[in-house]
DNA sequence: TGTCGACCTGCATT
DNA sequence: AAATGCAGGTCGA
């Protein structure tokens, strides 16, 4: 309570720095996009509506783009127009640390405006949104050609974009990312940028409720969460992704092992230097740069691979997510499983599982009569065998891959994100039951109690039909 | 060429 | 309450 006047008060003062981006939310969800899985470094951050006298409270994101640190908001408006009101959302963002743009513009009027060009066009390309298609009308095409799948669940992903981040803050990232949780990687990358990044001040601090995962310990100076007297100074430190450079020289294992990154701690330092020694970020952005051919993409795939802690899951990311191969998909247990799911009626897909690991009892009913004619000689009573973890060779991927993208083609990677965006938690919560792609959890209870048990905790704020509701709101 | 076990950590479930 | 499971996998044998 005694927070809000003072956050209001900085708002005032920085409300005119909002820009637009230029994009609607048909191309562009924040939700959908920023905190799934692309990027780990947005944090959401609420703020006070000041225009509301309810003080109503309304969420943006704040992260890192290069060394500038941006804010990021979906601004609601209500107008009315011949007795009809119309609801619009703008999508807006602003750059909130000072040794970046904020200062020049005082100083020289015409470089200030030079920088503002150069912000938002760097922003819209973090968001892949000069691409000549529209995400929009990309979704329609997947709809067409996958009406039983993309087709059901476009309303509930839409605006669920693939990013376009730097290559080698791409790239470490998804090193980080094997075998471990979202959380958990998002620690590690923060701590990485804490510790090895550059310092971008910002003059502004919302009081954002979500502990600020990396940082909430030691406040740097700060005695002013006293009272609200002096807060208008308060300054926040975020850091930039450490360049390649940085890493190579300070950065080793031990270090990092401290840190928590445990086994992926000694690939970090030696890509960083195999990295530098291939001509760091202009290496990649080489890779990016190519012509964009199958050639290319196979070529970039390939490099990558080569690095250390790089398998094809990870370049696929990558490649995806980074370097504008779209047609890529990378393909990890959640992909596998939605895949084999909705895409895999004469059980291709399901036949690789128990030929690769003769485990997983859980091998789905039409799967395992499938199976039972290719192994006569491994003994595939699922009861005994200790259910190790699926894991997907290669030679899964690839035909997983395949198959993706032989339904939805040149852009299938962006298909992609949109189809794992929808097995998010969140998002899946959303969804209407029978959108939602059955867990490992729901088999187990289904195999369990004989296939009976529906479930136990169910939301009940869902719309009841859900099948082409233009929409729902993701909040 | 393809398969298998080991590998750090931390949060959730049993 | 200790044990086990599981996370957007990769490496070396």
């Amino acid at each position: 309570m005694k927070n809000k006047r003072s956050s209001i008060k900085r708002r005032n003062q920085n409300e005119e720095n909002w820009k637009s981006l230029r994009t609607t939310r048909d191309d562009l969800s924040l939700d959908r996009t920023l905190p799934t899985g692309q990027s780990f470094r947005w944090q959401k951050v609420e703020e006070y509506d000041e225009n509301d006298e309810n003080e109503k409270k309304y969420s943006t994101y704040v992260g890192v783009i290069g060394r500038r640190v941006v804010q990021i908001r979906e601004r609601m408006e209500f107008e009315e127009e011949e007795e009809k009101s119309y609801e619009t959302t703008t999508i807006e963002f602003r750059v909130l640390n000072t040794n970046e743009s904020n200062i020049c513009k005082n100083e020289d009027k015409e470089n200030g405006e030079q920088e503002e060009e150069q912000v938002t066009k760097d922003v819209r390309a973090y968001f892949n949104l000069d691409d000549p298609i529209p995400l929009k009308d990309l979704f329609e095409q997947f709809s067409k050609a996958d009406p039983y799948r993309f087709g059901r669940l476009s309303a509930y992903v839409r605006g669920a974009r693939t990013l376009r981040q730097p290559p080698a803050e791409c790239l470490i990232s998804f090193v980080c990312s094997s075998n471990n949780n979202i959380a958990r990687i998002k620690k590690m990358v923060e701590s990485l940028c804490e510790k090895y990044g550059e310092e971008l001040v910002c003059n502004v601090s919302s009081r954002s409720r979500s502990r600020s995962s990396g940082s909430s310990g030691r406040d740097d100076d700060e005695e002013n969460e006293v009272n609200d007297k002096e807060e208008i100074n308060e300054s926040k430190i975020y850091h930039a992704f450490p360049t390649v450079e940085q890493l190579a020289e300070k950065c080793d294992e031990q270090t990092l092992r401290d840190l928590g990154f445990g086994y992926r701690a000694k690939f970090i330092p030696a890509m960083a230097k195999e990295l530098v020694k291939r001509g760091g970020e202009a290496y990649l952005l080489k890779l990016r740069d190519a012509p964009q051919t199958e050639e290319e993409k196979y070529r970039a795939i390939t490099e990558l691979t080569s690095l250390p802690g790089v398998g094809p899951k990870v370049a696929g990311c990558a490649a995806l997510f980074s370097l504008d191969k779209k047609s890529v998909v990378p393909v990890d247990t959640h992909v596998w499983q939605l895949a084999r799911e909705h895409f895999d009626p004469n059980g291709e897909l399901a036949s690789m599982e128990t030929t690769a690991s003769t485990t997983k009892g859980s091998a789905n009913e039409e799967g395992a009569e499938q199976q039972r004619h290719k192994e006569s000689s491994t003994p595939t009573t699922p009861t005994k065998q200790k259910d190790k973890p699926l894991s997907i060779t290669p030679k899964m991927m690839k035909k997983c891959e395949e198959m993706l993208v032989s339904i939805y083609g040149a852009y299938a990677g962006y298909a992609h994100t949109a189809l794992f965006v929808a097995e998010l938690p969140t998002v899946r919560e959303s969804l209407p039951e029978h959108l939602r792609t059955p867990t490992k959890a729901d088999k187990k209870r289904g195999e369990k109690n004989g296939e009976k048990k529906p479930e136990k905790k169910k939301r009940k704020f869902l719309k009841v039909d859900g099948e082409n509701k233009s929409d729902d709101d993701g909040a």
